[in-house]
DNA sequence: AACACCGCGTTTTTT
DNA sequence: ACGCGGTGTT
């Protein structure tokens, strides 16, 4: 293949990224720099260009949607698939390893993941087993401690108490719940990277194997790497391997979840030799709305620093709509889009961003009234069902019988006369004697420790457990999952139920029995393909619902979601203090840098025309709250924006003071009687003196945020505070 | 075992 | 406001 074909269309600095010797390389691209397309044209180039074997190729991503486009658009540009080159998520390459290797992991060959549900219910079992009070111990705290923790690379035993109680109960929950996943044979999702880590540390000539073996590493979205990713990373880059990584740390927006930006300052320390190369050229927005980003993210410090620039025009100026509140922000943008529309914008060229998923509800109303096709991302996943959980459960029993995770959950679904008591006993055996439950009922049954009933009950789901495994073991993966479910019981059991979504139920049952035709599994892959596809349910949940996906929609989800889309229209939502910036974001020191971060990448996807609505006034959470338009809206050039009103007519150009100094939108009703207004100085008892800035709450759950000369911002109830008016 | 009621939490999400 | 999970009642 002519290297031309590969670089032609590319500009100086992209093409730098794609030829590049044989380095180290970390690309530093913004929004929309071509990044993707520059990591493919890499590939293609070493393939085609260095004369490397795809068998030496590593690619990681993040999402199962990632990696499949990339996939794909290497295979379109090489206009044939690359066998043997390695394409996929962290996850679902390291479970590879793992399934490859179960034995030096020390797994059982049929080991199961389990999704952060099965995780939770896993570790609520575990607590109650230990009696730890769940009001003082938040199960949802546990988890995230636990999670957190591996994605740090440390297991229980490597962590220090310090003495301290809080962290003392949080190991012993962690060491039972690590004892409780071995016994089950059950892996988290944090557990399949510390798992492989250790398995390639610990294994000194299968890691040299692989070290060999991938001579050329690349990775996506590199600023969203955690530490364990990071350190996965560096133990499978070998001596003579080289590791090339594309990423933008402007847009790290997952920090909350352990993604280190550090990572990315690292690399060039980390890896010798490293190149970098920025991407600059944004070949997405106009110059207006790409300016207008540029001028808020330079609001952060420690940045690496890029700057970018386009050719393109200078087109709209960026619209800003004030609201009442969240109807009238709701209306206004209906409108603007059935405009639009007749103006020849296809639905589905539009997108609604916002913060928090609970904004979609009223969007979708008044969309719903105008007639307006939309599509909402990010709902619950297929496999994340219920029953669908219910039927993987029975199959995942025939697997591996000490799954607990599957037998707690179809114990007693259908129900089948097993109580609470019974199960008490069961995982009262299971805990002392460092069982499974499956192995708890056959001991317990065995032993005559129940009552007739509850021995009959039990030893009867033992035994159909395991004829449903004899009587389906020699069908495909398809027959035996229709024999498993229809004689599982669930069918009857969800048609018992009178509530409406039954029918659906029924239907995500079958099309789960659906599913498994089309499932193929590689045959390279020594599992079953019933292990292969529990698997596969567990890493790649779903594609949303396909359903709607055909017809022409206007676009609704988080601006997390949006992340790596591109649209011509773009409206970003609920610009206002406390929603975003968030308030969680707000009370937190160091966390208004990534909500700018979140903004500037909202901003980023806009190709054509950018809407930044808000609301003086919201329903949220039942009450009603006043809010100041964002101060981001602020951080902005002031002439590129326009005020806009319905029918989009201009009613001024927008002062950037406006949003600094102005009373709030009217009187606050909230406050109304007491004396107190939003901008009031005010004096308080132990914090001295102080500004209201913000009220919310009626009556005597009014409470004010007061902005203290030396105390900084807090909330308090007016009614408690004893707050002096000054002049 | 099904149903009613209470109380809590409610930023963002992938795997 | 609203939904979910947990508890208590029939």
């Amino acid at each position: 293949m002519d290297a031309e074909l590969i670089l032609h269309d590319l500009n100086a600095a992209q093409r730098a990224a794609v030829n590049a010797p044989l380095t180290n390389l970390l690309i530093l691209a913004g929004a929309g720099s071509g990044k993707t397309r520059v990591l493919v044209h890499r590939i293609a180039w070493l393939i085609t260009q260095a004369q490397v074997a795809p068998l030496s190729i590593l690619a990681v991503t993040f999402t199962n949607k990632a990696a499949k486009e990339m996939r794909e658009r290497i295979a379109d540009l090489l206009t044939t698939p690359a066998h043997g080159m390695w394409v996929g998520t962290f996850h679902g390459l390291a479970h590879r390893l793992l399934r490859a290797h179960w034995q030096a992991a020390q797994l059982p060959e049929t080991f199961q993941i389990i999704d952060s549900d099965d995780q939770y219910r896993l570790l609520r079992r575990i607590m109650r087993g230990l009696e730890i009070d769940e009001e003082k111990w938040p199960i949802k705290r546990v988890q995230w401690f636990i999670n957190g923790k591996k994605d740090e690379g440390l297991r229980a035993a490597h962590i220090e108490s310090f003495g301290r109680l809080d962290i003392q109960v949080m190991l012993r929950i962690y060491e039972a719940y690590e004892q409780a996943c071995a016994l089950a044979g059950l892996v988290d999702f944090a557990e399949i990277l510390l798992r492989c880590h250790e398995l390639l540390r610990d294994n000194t000539e299968l890691l040299q194997y692989y070290q060999r073996r991938f001579q050329h590493i690349l990775v996506d979205e590199f600023q969203d790497t955690n530490t364990i990713q990071y350190a996965w990373l560096r133990l499978l880059t070998g001596q003579d391997s080289k590791i090339w990584v594309v990423g933008d740390d402007d847009q790290s927006i997952y920090g909350w979840r352990g993604a280190k930006i550090e990572n990315i300052q690292r690399f060039s320390q980390d890896f010798a030799d490293t190149q970098v190369i920025r991407l600059e050229q944004n070949y997405r927005s106009t110059a207006t709305i790409l300016s207008a980003a540029n001028a808020l993210i330079a609001q952060n410090a420690e940045r690496l620093g890029k700057d970018l620039w386009t050719d393109s025009a200078q087109g709209e100026l960026i619209s800003v709509y004030a609201a009442f509140n969240e109807i009238d922000e709701a209306r206004f943008i209906v409108d603007t889009i059935k405009t639009q529309h007749r103006q020849g914008m296809p639905r589905n060229h539009i997108a609604l961003l916002y913060r928090s998923n609970a904004q979609s509800r009223i969007l979708e109303e008044t969309l719903l009234q105008a007639g307006v096709p939309y599509r909402v991302y990010g709902g619950q996943r297929f496999f994340e069902r219920a029953e669908i959980k219910d039927g993987l459960a029975y199959l995942r029993l025939l697997v591996n019988r000490h799954d607990d995770a599957a037998f707690e959950r179809v114990i007693n679904t259908p129900t089948r006369g097993i109580g609470e008591r019974t199960l008490l006993e069961l995982r009262e055996h299971a805990r002392t004697q460092q069982v499974s439950l499956w192995q708890a009922s056959i001991d317990l049954t065995g032993a005559k420790q129940f009552a007739a009933r509850a021995s009959n009950a039990v030893v009867a789901f033992l035994q159909l457990i395991d004829s449903l495994d004899n009587d389906s073991k020699n069908l495909t993966l398809h027959q035996q999952t229709q024999y498993v479910l229809r004689h599982s019981g669930l069918f009857e059991h969800v048609l018992k139920e009178k509530s409406q979504t039954a029918q659906n139920r029924l239907e995500n049952l079958e099309e789960l029995i659906n599913a498994t035709q089309h499932f193929h599994h590689l045959s390279e892959e020594r599992s079953s393909p019933l292990v292969a596809f529990l698997a596969h349910t567990a890493l790649e949940s779903g594609e949303g619902d396909a359903s709607s996906e055909d017809e022409e929609c206007v676009q609704l989800m988080t601006l997390h979601t949006a992340k790596g889309l591109e649209f011509p229209l773009v409206f970003i939502c609920g610009m206002e203090e406390g929603l975003f910036p968030s308030k969680m974001a707000l009370e937190e020191m160091g966390r208004l840098e990534e909500e700018r971060r979140l903004l500037y990448v909202g901003m980023t996807r806009a190709m054509q025309k950018l809407y930044l609505c808000y609301a003086e006034c919201r329903r949220l959470h039942g009450s009603e709250i006043y809010n100041r338009a964002s101060r981001f809206i602020a951080e902005l050039p002031k002439d590129l924006l326009q005020e806009v009103r319905l029918k989009n007519q201009v009613v001024r150009p927008l002062q950037t003071t406006h949003y600094h100094h102005r009373a709030p939108p009217a009187m606050p009703a909230v406050l109304q009687g007491t004396g107190f207004k939003v901008g009031q100085r005010v004096n308080h008892r132990s914090f001295g003196e102080g500004v209201i800035v913000d009220a919310e709450g009626q009556g005597e759950h009014t409470r004010v945020q007061v902005r203290f000369k030396q105390h900084g911002s807090k909330w308090l109830v007016l009614q408690l505070a004893k707050l002096e008016a000054l002049v």
